[in-house]
DNA sequence: GGGTATTTGTCCGTATGTATT
DNA sequence: AAATACATACGGACAAATACC
């Protein structure tokens, strides 16, 4: 039993994208144009499109046309700096994303106090409150990641007053968060997941808007040293351009081509 | 404006399964009882729920119905086992997973001679080949993993002739290298990427043919202490029941519920 | 095992809306 | 303003998978 007739189109289409018979950037015949060359019916072959976008072949443009993806060149974002340097990894960041050849972009935070519940891994009680810290990021003006950080308002409260100012600390929290309280980040915990998007994300990413490219969400739980969290940080990027590396013992620096050239860090000074 | 129909609906069956009018395992109405009860076509109705399939929420049972999904703890997969003990990771692994509560088991290995092209971060020639080793994995008999390492071909003719025998080996392909070519393992690097699934990995996993679950992809390069490649490892994980922690740094034992009572390796016995 | 009813999967044709050029 | 192309929505038909008698 043959495979059903979308996805005989969609595999035909593919072979002649990864064959290079249409580049990338090209675009494809039309619904109609497709329609009359598979003599199917205009929704089979939106049928097969729909499969395309969803492996990260095609993109469709309203009023345009349905173009082959240019190959973004991923970004490559490293998880595991090396740390024990006394540093928390913020300032690390900044320099690594300089060594880049790419040129990243914050938002300004927007600030909100939120219920608890928002950052459960804090340990927080119910009835708490967390200060949220929200923010964009762009590389190459391209819409790169949307990140939360989470801290318990109760710093506040002991005078780490600047975390509340929707300004961009230079330095970063953590960093503010050891001069001031001298609570100091001894480690964290990354959790990745994958889900679908949500609808802030999509408008932001400029996803297709079924949910059709998951993103990556990298749950950063980080500890003082007596084991206590200080805060959580979320953040999301779309899967269609973004990879994480991580090394463990003795690495090359240049293990394979490509691979750390656009090395990014998981976070800015958020 | 208002959203289209499809999504309103799909929104409105999200919130019925979210506030568990609709418990985990329930059926939902059909899709002719559902194209009545919101006065849609029942086109619009399966547009509807192909969004809650992409996001995890149903799944659809061809000749019985769409059914909430139970939600299924999901495995967690730790990247970053200590190492520096002088043991490759393939035997720690093993206890961690005796640790965890739930059973491993493992396919004989599938044993091929490919170019030397299906694994290009060994750096090997045009013209060499490499040894794959393909394994299928379960825990507690739910599909898991689909794992292939790559071997240079060249370690059989020094004399590792049994990485080209089908048949697990119990203390790991790197133990066994180490023993008989004194090839070490020094480190690894990760990158971990998430793409549609392909046939094979939509057959073995059950995940629904058109794409919508991605899957996780991680490729690990280990290197000796030269810097040499001496393998290729590609597992893939579905990604609507996997998720992997990482930590840097000091970080106490159990920092969030049940984040380490499944923990689980990325690698067994390959 | 066979037959039938139920339910989802595929495919068709058509009409209208919306974004872009 | 008009033309083009994708997005949404409708209705209908048959196939395939499953459950049940």
């Amino acid at each position: 039993m043959p495979d059903p007739l979308y996805r005989q189109i969609a595999e035909d289409l593919r072979q002649q994208i990864e064959s290079g018979e249409l580049p990338p950037g090209s675009q494809l015949r039309t619904e109609l144009e497709l329609r009359e060359h598979y003599d199917a019916s205009r929704n089979t072959i939106r049928d097969a499109v729909k499969l395309l976008i969803t492996r990260g072949l095609v993109a469709t443009r309203p009023g345009q046309g349905t173009f082959v993806v240019d190959k973004i060149e991923p970004f490559t974002i490293t998880l595991d700096i090396k740390t024990g340097f006394g540093e928390g990894e913020d300032t690390a960041y900044a320099t690594e994303v300089i060594a880049g050849e790419r040129t990243p972009a914050v938002s300004a935070p927007r600030i909100e106090i939120q219920p608890a519940s928002m950052a459960p891994e804090l340990g927080l009680d119910e009835t708490a409150m967390v200060v949220s810290r929200h923010q964009q990021r762009f590389i190459d003006g391209i819409p790169w990641s949307l990140q939360t950080s989470f801290y318990p308002m109760h710093f506040v409260e002991q005078g780490a007053g600047q975390i509340i100012v929707a300004r961009e600390m230079s330095d970063g929290v953590v960093r503010y968060l050891e001069d001031v309280l001298s609570i100091k980040q001894a480690g964290w915990r990354d959790k990745i997941t994958v889900r679908a998007p949500d609808q802030v994300e999509t408008a932001f990413f400029r996803l297709p808007q079924d949910g059709r490219v998951p993103v990556f969400e990298v749950r950063r739980t980080a500890f003082q040293e007596s084991g206590t969290p200080l805060r959580v940080t979320v953040t999301t990027f779309p899967s269609d351009r973004n990879e994480f590396i991580l090394t463990s013992g003795d690495v090359p620096d240049n293990a394979h081509p490509g691979a750390d050239d656009n090395a990014l860090p998981v976070e800015g000074s958020a």
